[in-house]
RNA sequence: GGAGAGGUUCCCGAGUGGCCAAAGGGAGCAGACUGUAAAUCUGCCGGCUCAGCCUUCGGAGGUUCAAAUCCUCCCCUCUCCA
């Protein structure tokens, strides 16, 4: 590794920031734009909350790339500390306090996932934990070093918290924005960290930590924020009625994964092309540019260059040919590589009604659900429509060993004998 | 600590003794229309062995033939006062 000031020959990362539409707020775009025209070090802080990110995460994490790929250092810091109080900004209900040992079980998980994306090999990037510093705090000492230098006046001013005054703000929520505000200032001292990015909800928290050190150390550092994203119908990305869209192949497949993505909105696409694939911008425009039902080429592309970011080329590559296949004009249960579920071949020997099958098979929530399901023509089975709620699935309606269930017009899963 | 308001099905939110598995909206699902899109229209939207049964309205008891609704205690949230 050279030094921290080896001079960057690519574009200004800021500049790709902007033409790609990841910026909603930067504390002051001409030093920021003067900072990184030489190697950088930059962090966003995750939450560790479950054993995979999803899709509300990509904006971050391909945030990241575009920093690294322009030569910069990114930081993936790990709220564990944080964490460990609970989170506070889901206001409906405390979540459990977590443990550590959980906390780094699924940081680890967390890191080999964003090593899809970026490289931590050689300190290119590295991940950290906030726990490692933040529970050895002392609170005297705190309240002292790091507290003195925060006005709770303006600290109520923050639009964050200017909301929750509303409906009630408990202490230790008052409290993040010293915590975040440290973290900042700690990676500043221990890895030279002069930028902090996040989701414009955090924007006071990022500004309160380059003020604590700017009144600490004397230095100017900087934030940038990213727009909040909703789809174009306002609603926040990545739930399902399965739930969330998850970067981990064990929770969402990568067929749904791309089934997802090329499911957008007709007005999302060019923006998710220039946010979620690394495409040439020359190339988004062009995409963009398709009208009426040639949409559907830019979703293709979406929907395989995001899959291959997370998942690999080959995983990219099978999701394509399975989405193809079910929904080009051959829809045939041969060879497809969409969801499995397995029985044995006595249940269908004797016949499993379809709506529980549907429920067997994760189709469906319950077997109500898939009751309804097929009284209102939604179930099929190898492309026929069920009539009966009950209607037998037999060992001699398989094609190709095989029963392709699917539920509307999207969602398949594939009986097979195992 | 005192006074008041409130906790309802995924979310918001009506419901003050039977007509309540609980209005309305949102989200979600399906059908029609399409382009695996949106919008629109229609239906569904607690569970089950589904013309019936079972479990829900912060928690635990109680009154009643009958409780989300009334009573008691407890927990939690908010507002004002200290």
């Amino acid at each position: 590794m050279k030094g921290a000031f080896q001079k960057i020959k690519v574009e200004n990362v800021l500049d790709i920031f902007e033409a790609r539409g990841f910026v909603e707020q930067v504390t002051d775009r001409v030093l920021v734009s003067s900072l990184l025209k030489n190697r950088t070090t930059c962090y966003i802080g995750f939450d560790p909350t479950a054993k995979s990110f999803h899709v509300g995460s990509l904006l971050p994490i391909m945030s990241l790339v575009h920093m690294q790929r322009a030569g910069h250092r990114p930081i993936a810091v790990i709220g564990g500390g944080t964490a460990l109080v609970g989170d506070p900004s889901g206001k409906t209900e405390m979540r459990p306090i977590m443990t550590r040992e959980k906390i780094n079980e699924n940081a680890s998980f967390l890191k080999k996932q964003l090593a899809r994306f970026i490289e931590f090999e050689d300190e290119k990037a590295i991940m950290v934990n906030n726990a490692d510093w933040l529970t050895g705090l002392r609170y005297i000492d705190f309240l002292r070093d790091i507290g003195r230098h925060f006005s709770v006046n303006r600290m109520l001013a923050a639009e964050s918290y200017r909301a929750r005054l509303e409906t009630g703000l408990n202490f230790i929520e008052f409290n993040y924005m010293l915590l975040q505000a440290y973290d900042f200032w700690h990676l500043f001292k221990t890895y030279d960290c002069r930028l902090q990015m996040g989701g414009n909800d955090q924007w006071g928290n990022i500004l309160a930590g380059a003020d604590l050190t700017r009144r600490m150390e004397g230095e100017i550092i900087h934030g940038l924020t990213f727009p909040l994203l909703t789809t174009s119908s306002g609603i926040k990305m990545g739930k399902t009625h399965k739930g969330a869209i998850w970067l981990d192949s064990e929770l969402t497949s990568p067929y749904e994964y791309y089934q997802y993505w090329i499911n957008q909105n007709d007005e999302d696409v060019g923006r998710f092309l220039s946010l979620f694939t690394l495409l040439p911008m020359d190339e988004v425009r062009r995409l963009r540019r398709l009208k009426g039902s040639d949409i559907r080429k830019a979703k293709a592309v979406l929907a395989y260059e995001a899959t291959k970011l997370c998942h690999g080329q080959t995983e990219a590559d099978q999701a394509q040919n399975a989405s193809r296949q079910l929904f080009g004009p051959d829809k045939s249960a041969s060879s497809v590589s969409v969801p499995v579920y397995r029985t044995n071949q006595q249940r269908l020997e004797a016949g499993i009604p379809s709506y529980i099958l549907f429920e067997d098979s994760g189709l469906c929530k319950s077997r109500g659900e898939a009751r309804r399901l097929i009284a209102q023509g939604g179930g099929y089975l190898n492309g026929q429509k069920i009539k009966v709620f009950d209607q037998l699935i037999k060992l001699e309606d398989s094609e190709n060993d095989s029963w392709l269930l699917r539920a509307g017009k999207k969602r398949y899963v594939k009986v097979i004998v195992g």
